[in-house]
DNA sequence: TATTTATGATAGTAATACTATTACATTTGC
DNA sequence: GCAAATGTAATAGTATTACTATCATAAATA
């Protein structure tokens, strides 16, 4: 798994940069070190000036990569997406059971991520912090209905119907799949942030992950009626 | 119930204002407006001058209200849970049994909303429509610690303890009360705005509810066992 | 070696997000 | 009825943001 990570790029939708970030080092860099940024000040306080000075170049150098910063961000979803895409992939294609299909595609959805050390220009872990906090910012915009159109939100909506596709062979007269994994694949990300700031209102915390919490969800609902 | 919101005026923390806008002609106007011009073109693309010129009063004057629109936002926000809480606690109050009581609850947080007419400068249908586009952004900031010390979130965490003091009732043995119904305010939110841009990924529609969804996943979950 | 490509440096613009000051109008308290 | 307090408008000004444009030069490549 982790060699075959090593060997393939992650796919990411071309209308998003004006230049592909990880064809040059100016890219790798801008790639790097927005994450770091985003991670210290958060996304709203991130400007491409300050990013431009940390890593001594010119601002106007970043443009000709990305438009925006919201587009930096969208790049970031969509790679990170992409990148769980893979994993899930991977991960469950040789399980024979939908049920541990799915649980095993919970897991990569759910838990706390860590670097993965093939991509020495971008830490898989903060890349994981950034969505956690930022994610729901790429949607919930005026803009979100066009840029759906031009499919910048494709692979997330994949990763959630793959796994739509293992709750109806669990069992198909559930009626809410769709539902049901988009909440879930959203509501672990709020629990993470939930467990950070706002623990009155989560169980989880260091001894119980989301994923303990949709693990057991999904078999109260999915098990099989007695 | 409506002839008992005429009469009560919903309780917003004074941190979060500089001026009570319902107090004043003017304070009442911003609120009514700000709605609209969120609605229209969105909280990010809106400023407090776009609202001057539209009220037909100075940038300046606005600001002896309102720091700025953030905590504008986190003002409409408070006010909403507020709101909902009263409804909530009213709604319940007679109701014997602890699942009646979740299921009348779980309505209310996951229905859409429909204008209240006792209050004219505040549209509740317009402001159930900004809560769903824009809630999360009042606190996915890096300010988010201090604001929570503030007691800007209270409301909203009260609510959500609330329904986890119901589910508890029925069933003390469940795990995850607290993640469970925090994941069902937020994914509730989620899921119309899925169903307005992204209907791939939900089973939610004209004719299904996200209250449909949720009231069948509280009963699988929460149902006695057998 | 010529030429494309990438980057850097500089400059500039319009909008945003405020703050401060002053003047005046209106309400309210006594 | 008058003074004091409060509310609003107008104006000005600042720092930052979010870009765009141009030109020079360095590096890669054909």
């Amino acid at each position: 798994m982790d060699q075959l990570l090593a060997n393939i790029k992650i796919q990411v939708n071309e209308k998003i940069y004006v230049k592909d970030p990880e064809s040059t080092t100016l890219g790798r860099k801008i790639i790097k070190h927005s994450l770091i940024i985003m991670d210290e000040i958060g996304f709203d306080n991130f400007t491409f000036k300050k990013l431009g000075e940390r890593i001594g170049s010119n601002e106007s150098s970043i443009y000709r990569y990305f438009e925006n910063k919201h587009k930096l961000l969208v790049y970031f979803s969509s790679w990170y997406w992409s990148w769980i895409e893979y994993k899930m992939v991977f991960a469950t294609a040789n399980i024979a059971a939908p049920l541990d299909q799915l649980l095993k595609a919970l897991e990569l959805v759910t838990e706390k991520i860590e670097d993965d050390l093939n991509t020495p220009y971008l830490n898989e872990a903060l890349l994981n912090k950034i969505i956690i906090a930022e994610f729901t910012k790429t949607f919930l915009t005026k803009e979100v209905d066009e840029e759906n159109k031009e499919g910048f939100f494709l692979i997330y909506k994949r990763v959630i119907s793959r796994m739509v596709g293992m709750v109806v062979m669990i069992d198909p007269e559930y009626p809410f799949p769709k539902s049901l994994i988009s909440s879930i694949v959203e509501g672990a990300l709020h629990q993470h942030f939930l467990k950070d700031h706002f623990k009155t209102i989560t169980d989880c915390n260091e001894n119980t992950s989301p994923t303990a919490y949709y693990t057991d969800l999904i078999q109260r609902i999915l098990s099989p009626k007695s």
